[in-house]
DNA sequence: TTGAAAGCGCTAACAG
DNA sequence: CTGTTAGCGCTTTCAA
């Protein structure tokens, strides 16, 4: 015995023709009510909702698009890592954007492997994905010319080497070289910076800005330079500890990212040393770091948006020219400076 | 003139047929090449890849899922807020399981909000997700009867209301009972305790631990007690200062997550305070705050880890009774005590 | 080993 | 206003 009336097999999801055989109409009038079409008499339209929820009619818009050949409501967000807060906090605000649009968010960590994001974009593309923000690794970006075919990508934090696309960056630069001034403007000769090897682009950015302020100011750059292979804030803390030990330990400390900034914090801690701090990236935290320390901020939110928004914007003409945005940066001063808690 | 020989409209994307035209097979062949089926000549498959490279071919998942009816390969996690560390942590957790299954994630913020959480589950479930993964409101989940009829869902965090599930919680009693004992084992006997009213069942359960603890060591409970309506920490801050000015401070402090805590550190930190202070959450920058915290903590990542495992797992046999899972929890004490960095 | 036909659940185009 | 027919791009029969 099956539980509904036309007989059609428990377990099945109903579907428009079961609901149209429920209702007594034809397959086209439940379309038509279930896409809220006006020209249908109120007495049908009331007789084929009933039947909906009757038989728990639930559309499948898997299917509605395949023939409408409209898009799909998905975007695609490819991110080297969710679990951090920058990429999360991007995530969120896509989504945002996405919502506005009807359209739900699908997110991925590529794990900064070149060959997992290839994997990734293809993967969605053939879902069929209406288009891709994509946070991009250091490695080589030209499969997107035979891959994306068509599918609008809008990149973010770092530019892909291959495609011109439209992009929103960071102003990683003119950031660095502030607070570089900064430092300098202190009295601060030798300066210490910690980078990672995870992105080469916003880091070469960075040092870049760097070596501009420093040059102003007649200082040679990269005497107390380190770099780290992961993104474990433990090795940015190793990284500190070497230098400090170092025969010319510098007298302030650059971080290039967040990451970086954590380990730093927690060996400048476990030794008590109020070498001066600066860091790229600003986050949640930071106003309560037991060390002061001054960031480079910018507002990641408007990042995401941004991508979004250009992204659909994208969607919607596909055929002009790719642009990029520049998201400013500024400096703050963070951190507290906490008096005998001991 | 187009750029295909076959004379397919240029922009269109190339289908099965128009591989099958250009390398001179029919559509199966190209269908069986595409899903590497082993019973096509070699010849004739190398035909048709070349065509398909020639063209640009890319299969269309979306369709291909639809007739055969199986699964989509995505999966839905629905979280108050991704740009929350606990909630992104979890998503990171799921993605990666779901990576295993060839399965995408697709993430989407509630906001707290039932209504629009009961939305995005029938969203999803009109785009056929194989699963879902929530973190429920506050509100009704008796919707879920009547909307996600066949769709498998595992709570995660707190419980729904109305359905049973499958579900993976945290110990929270458990926690905040050894967290209590621990504070008034210490001497304290007035502990303030800041709660949160956005998520009623854990905010409800850790004070229910509290409870327990005081009652064993014959302490009345709810002396100091602030509930705040936000997740916003300066809300948290404003009650703690409150708590602190008014006729009986209390000589403890609890916060009941970790948003209420970065707040509670912040007016600690501002009044020079040195409250004893207790948060339920751990998280990374939890070791560096200003003030030293005892939390209790837990794996996040194995939450979002086995909330997975346990959806796909409904989805291969969906008729066994659900169950529940509970991550333990332990305590950590945290935080540094800095001295004389002025 | 290959192909023709049917059909997944829906919408588009055209009739009535 | 309503229904019929076709067809989205693919997979699943089943026959050759």
């Amino acid at each position: 015995m099956t539980d509904q009336a036309d007989g059609s097999a428990t377990g099945r999801r109903p579907t428009m023709i079961d609901v149209a055989r429920a209702a007594g109409v034809s397959l086209k009038t439940v379309s038509r009510v279930a896409n809220d079409v006006p020209t249908v008499r109120p007495a049908l339209a009331e007789r084929v909702r009933t039947a909906m929820s009757d038989l728990g009619f639930q559309r499948n818009s898997v299917a509605a698009n395949l023939r409408s050949g409209r898009t799909t409501g998905t975007i695609g967000l490819i991110i080297l890592d969710l679990a951090n807060p920058f990429y999360s906090t991007i995530a969120a605000a896509a989504a945002e954007v996405a919502e506005r649009f009807d359209t739900q968010l699908i997110t991925a960590s590529s794990g900064w492997d070149t060959a997992r994001e290839r994997e990734l974009v293809l993967d969605l593309c053939e879902r069929r994905v209406d288009g891709l923000i994509i946070a991009c690794t250091g490695g080589d970006q030209s499969y997107l010319d035979e891959i994306a075919r068509g599918t609008p990508v809008v990149f973010i934090d770092s530019p892909p080497s291959g495609p011109r696309s439209d992009m929103v960056l960071l102003d990683n630069r003119t950031g660095t070289r502030d607070l570089f001034r900064r430092l300098i403007a202190e009295g601060h000769r030798e300066i210490g910076t910690i980078t990672d090897t995870l992105n080469d682009f916003t880091m070469r950015e960075r040092l870049a800005g760097a070596r501009e302020a420093l040059r102003e100011a007649g200082l040679e750059s990269g005497r107390h330079a380190a770099r780290i292979y992961s993104d474990r804030p433990r090795s940015a803390g190793d990284a500190v500890g070497a230098m400090l030990d170092g025969p010319h330990p510098p007298t302030a400390l650059f971080c290039g990212n967040n990451r970086i900034l954590l380990g730093a914090v927690e060996e400048l801690v476990r030794r008590r040393s109020r070498l001066r701090l600066a860091a790229f990236d600003d986050f949640e935290f930071a106003p309560l770091l037991p060390h002061p320390v001054t960031v480079v901020s910018y507002d990641t939110r408007a990042l995401g948006r941004l991508a979004a928004e250009m992204l659909f914007q994208r969607i919607g003409s596909p055929r002009t020219d790719p642009s990029t945005y520049v998201i400013p940066t500024y400096l703050i001063d963070r951190g507290t400076m906490i008096a005998d808690t001991g």
